[in-house]
DNA sequence: GCCAACGTTGGC
DNA sequence: GCCAACGTTGGC
């Protein structure tokens, strides 16, 4: 029996990585994560094969760029474990680690950036819930439902 | 660069 | 366990 496939939007300053970076290495370890709920929706929700909606945030035109998937498994995040990264963490251990990630597979790049401006222009169609459109939200990884991922694409 | 909206930390 | 202070995110 296969399980369904879910779907994610993963956000990314361009930047520290974008979607060109992506296409060049074609899978990233996706680290740096260190928002809890984050952690919890990579380590406990996707699965290999999962669906993922690559959004650049903090730039000029903040948006959908393209799609990639889910390439691992969740594993431990081994920027957490050296003193020399910016996402070093003192209180996790390699016993305890208290960060995941999992790999992210390059899919493609869309023809043109689905921008927030449009995404916000479709509010109604999405859902008040959306979490991108949520006023304050600030989630960096968080799921979309098929029908919106098939939406936001449709956009394209 | 500003700043609102959060999440986290730590004193008490 | 409260909550002020602090740090970060991310749109603008």
């Amino acid at each position: 029996m296969t399980a369904r496939r879910r779907y994610w939007l993963m956000k990314s300053e361009p930047e520290a990585f974008s979607i060109d970076d992506l296409q060049r290495v074609d899978i990233e370890p996706w680290n740096g994560v260190r928002n809890y709920q984050a952690r919890n929706f990579m380590r406990d929700g996707m699965r290999v094969g999962d669906g993922v909606l690559f959004y650049h945030s903090n730039t000029a035109v903040p948006g959908i760029v393209g799609t990639a998937t889910v390439a691992s498994e969740a594993y431990p995040d081994e920027t957490q474990f050296d003193p020399k990264s910016d996402y070093h963490d003192p209180k996790s251990t390699r016993e305890e680690p208290r960060w995941h990630l999992v790999d992210i597979k390059f899919e493609r790049k869309l023809s043109r950036t689905i921008s927030l401006d449009e995404i916000k222009r479709h509010a109604d169609r999405l859902g008040e819930e959306f979490a991108l459109i949520r006023r304050g939200n600030r989630l960096s990884v968080f799921p979309v439902s098929a029908a919106q991922y098939k939406y936001l694409l449709s956009l394209e």
